[in-house]
DNA sequence: AATGAATGAGGTTTCATTCAT
DNA sequence: AATGAATGAAACCTCATTCAT
């Protein structure tokens, strides 16, 4: 996802949690061939969205998965919901760097920009994909609330953290790292138009140090 | 227009100036009324785009208008031509702000800052509008490639006066300063998010002083 | 229409009157090719669901019509919408009989008997349809609740002239011709079974009569 | 059943009796679990098709009968064949109704009367469900016409001794009496619209009585 | 020049039925 | 025997664009 998104990740107040309709509703665990043309999809999904945008149809999803229009509906109700889902598998996974930089304890600004490095380094990986997903509306991201709020929250542990050492701006919250990495994300895809975003990030972490 | 287009716009090689295909063809003037109705109609989409994204119809465009389809298709011959034009005109007028500045031989980087600011105050004047059209599909900025490279161009002299006081970072160059107003108006119309993109102007300005 | 139908016509206390969307709405008159494809829509539309039942697809209803989908989609809203129109243009036709009848000023009972005939035969007609759209829901009923009342209302005023001249049974009201009616309705099309709608109108009228 | 059906039910020519194809066929007497589990499904679909109507799911019948679709289709083939099972259950009653009647030898005419009332009040217990069948099309009715004929031949043998005590219209048959008991049902439901089947009914009553 | 009715390809979604587990 | 995931042929409806008036 491109951080346009991750914008409005980091406001969510009342993070309203709306779940993909059937499988991973509630409880079991989904049977096993269920569950791998789940990640099928989704793989399938990711793929057609980059390469035509939002307007990619359902049924190219599904061919590109192997699979029939019904099995894409069967696990996701509606286009928008696979969508979502794009969107918030990917909010986690930048979740789940910061929380692992946590965890290692090491030098908070120093894990900060890595972070920063990877996950923007991720979201280039399909950055067309986020593209297209950004101009589809933000209901799409309204609904990755939770998500974005987790990664929020874990991104202020971190930076409170780096504030206590003084390794930082000491201004600087948790919004401002997702509204700068919205900016990074929106350079993506412009490489043609002489943009870099690797530059774009650089500056931005500078605008990060203290002084 | 929004810099997630300004973006695009300043990479630009080979600039293609495709033309809106009948009336502001060739040179003839076009009638008063016809004229009159060309403004309603920009004025129109501009509000229509803004209220229901890139999807509004282009029924939606001609009611508001207060003119029959076929009057708007007259105008402009596809949906999407509607579409860069509105691009091209929000260029036209970022490029006449700085040609404004290099006119009036001011401090540069002053003029720059300036220039930027009110650039930004523009674009969120329409955030929803440039969204939307940033959503559609990247032909709408490639046809405004002639509009961007003017604005480039005009960029690059004042950066290039503000390089020779050194009054500004040494090594910024006409792209980055579109990339990072890029990355500004992203941030548009997420401040239900909590984002706010006159801090994020603000950031950047910071960064592109000296030292 | 059958007399299904019929029945829940005649009951309708706060009468919804939904619109057609798009052109009998209140104003401006319809151009003569739109009123005369209106027309040969509705005509269209008789014909497929008498044949296809109410499963028959918009598509054959624009084929048959000799349109496109679209305008048929232009004239109504919905399929809904399609079939509601059909039963409110038989409403009126029954209605307008009563109604003639209420004119001519006869002798009352011989009258209503005269209407009843002369609207079993036009229901008979198209029983088909008829029975096609009573399998549809009833929505497609309760909207036509205006239509209904009026018959209602015309019915009651023909009764009241027989129940003064002693000519009916005086017990009887408007909602129980309706009923009768749309009993003497759903015999139709059953003919392959033995079932004669004619018979059961005599068996209905004669019991009509006083005494 | 409502009488629509019943309708079509007395005419029967050329009975075909089109087996369910699973179960019941042949001989095999069927499994404990696998009976009960037919009257579920049985019991699942009367309640299911009175709530939604003939378009409800065959998931809805096996979700709401505790099991899998593919058991459902275990025991009807096909959605239709389960309708048609649906129908001729509520033949089977009507005629075995008839049957006890002969039976016990009373004076048929006042048997007739009670008869007719009972089948009334026991086909509007589940209106809706036989309104629902009604709409669904005739071949669900065709398909029951083994067991029309034998409610018809069973009526037909009642109205026999009536006529011969004289207490009925002697020209009554038993087709008639099908068909005003259609009519009957059709007035099922509508008593919103201020339909009373049970008035409707002792009309009909009248109407067979001599003179 | 303007109008708006007509077009129809194409999009999303549903649901009866099949079949691997 | 039972399960429920998968299938995919339709079905309804939308909307950019054309063209007769």
């Amino acid at each position: 996802m491109n951080y346009d998104s991750a914008c409005q990740a980091f406001a969510g107040e009342n993070a309203v949690t709306t779940e993909t309709p059937s499988p991973p509703e509630a409880g079991r665990p989904l049977r096993a061939d269920a569950r791998r043309n789940r990640e099928r999809i989704l793989d399938s999904a990711r793929a057609v969205f980059a390469e035509y945008g939002a307007e990619a149809q359902m049924d190219d999803v599904a061919r590109r998965a192997g699979v029939g229009v019904g099995t894409v509906y069967r696990h996701f109700a509606t286009k928008e919901a696979l969508m979502v889902e794009l969107v918030r598998q990917k909010f986690r996974l930048f979740a789940d760097r910061v929380r692992v930089a946590l965890e290692r304890d090491g030098e908070p600004f120093a894990a900060l920009i890595d972070v920063m490095r990877r996950n923007a380094e991720t979201a280039a990986e399909d950055a067309a994909t986020q593209l297209a997903l950004a101009g589809a509306g933000d209901q799409i991201w309204t609904q990755a609330r939770a998500e974005q709020q987790e990664l929020l929250a874990l991104t202020g542990e971190l930076l409170q953290r780096a504030r206590r050492e003084g390794t930082i701006r000491p201004d600087i919250r948790a919004t401002d790292i997702g509204m700068l990495m919205c900016g990074v994300c929106s350079s993506m895809g412009f490489s043609a138009v002489g943009f870099d975003w690797r530059r774009h990030l650089e500056l931005v972490i500078e605008m990060l140090r203290p002084r």
